[in-house]
DNA sequence: TAATTGTGAATTGTTAACAATCCGTTTGAC
DNA sequence: GTCAAACGGATTGTTAACAATTCACAATTA
């Protein structure tokens, strides 16, 4: 598969994806500072790697970082801001699917499949963290198949967008707008996909 | 002043936007890898730091780091992500200014009069990087009164955008540009600020 | 000669110790 | 009793040494 390459992911990739799905599902609050050394303990490691993870969830927006105070979890936007991160987030993944959708395989169908169906395992049990992750990884396969230049800029719109949205309900919901992304995909209807993830980005 | 508590920059911004205006300036080619060793020797610390700016600048989109190898200047993006980019910045800067122009004070005024100063040496001078970094400075002036949340997402929009634009000509349209927004912004005029800021962008 | 395999220097990744800073608490002066 | 300065533990920031990986080039083989 074409994620061979990418499957030694570096260990701050790890660390970081493992601590942004924890955050936005609200498993931690923002009135605790988080501690460099708790984490490098948790995860196995020296205080290094752990830093270089919190720094890129910092400039992604999901933590706040102080000199000398460490880092702490990031509050959600203000009202008018929510709604222009909204508008640009639209903006993005609209114009990945248009640039993406007619040079998809078969194989990348079926990713999109395996992703829908960890998310919908992830509701069944109520697995916030799993479910937050999901939901994530399925837009960011779009965005990034259509360019991965812009996916870092996306991920720090959608994250702090999902700030809003910590806790989590209407599981089923969630499953049932992620179906209607993969089978308009599948069908490679660029309309009804950029429909369907319009409907899904509230 | 408000800016005081900031004034004490880390090494890492210190560092970060340095390289940041290097780099945006042309000095630096994509050929060759950048290494952390003779950076260290350059700024006198060690690599540690070092490595903190490279990381935050290739999530910035300026370097581009791929494992074991680390970073490379990264490439201009193509045509139709140039085109939502700029989109997206247009979005954002005039959202900003709506936000912000009716909360500056005359402290602000004198801030951007003092970027303003400093661009036109430097566009007198002909110093490249000073040019990329004073452009860049009076924008996210602008950006951070509105809102220090969105600094991060518009910092990696513009220095993406700016890539493109790394042989930069024309010094005394760039002066103009910039004292027109500075003037629309001081008579407190939301829709011509928009408009310099749109006529600048480009 | 062309392709492949070693080999070693150069480079990045990680670690643990040390330095600087912050913050709650105590101490002391008035 | 109140306030401010000073102490000490805890935490972040930085460094230098070590480990793992990459890369260019030479040696070997077919």
């Amino acid at each position: 598969m074409q994620l061979a390459e990418q499957s030694v992911r570096s260990m701050r990739e790890q660390i970081v994806d493992t601590l942004r799905a924890e955050v936005l599902a609200g498993a931690w609050t923002n009135h605790a500072p988080v501690r460099e050394q708790a984490l490098a303990e948790r995860f196995g490691v020296s205080r290094g790697p752990i830093r270089d993870a919190l720094q890129e969830l910092s400039r992604e927006g999901v933590l706040v970082y102080r000199p000398n105070k460490g880092v702490r979890v990031n509050t959600p936007p203000a009202e008018a801001e929510r709604q222009l991160l909204q508008a640009m987030r639209r903006e993005m993944e609209s114009f990945c699917l248009s640039q993406c959708i007619d040079q998809l395989t078969s194989t990348d169908d079926e990713q999109l499949a395996d992703i829908l169906a960890e998310l919908t395992r992830a509701c069944d049990s109520g697995d916030l963290s799993s479910i937050a992750d999901c939901d994530l990884a399925m837009h960011r396969y779009l965005v990034r198949s259509a360019s991965s230049e812009l996916e870092a800029i996306w991920q720090s719109i959608a994250s702090r967008l999902l700030m809003d949205y910590s806790r989590i309900d209407r599981f089923d919901q969630i499953v049932s707008e992620h179906e209607a992304i993969v089978e308009a995909v599948k069908q490679r209807d660029l309309k009804s996909a950029q429909q369907a993830i319009n409907a899904n980005i509230i």
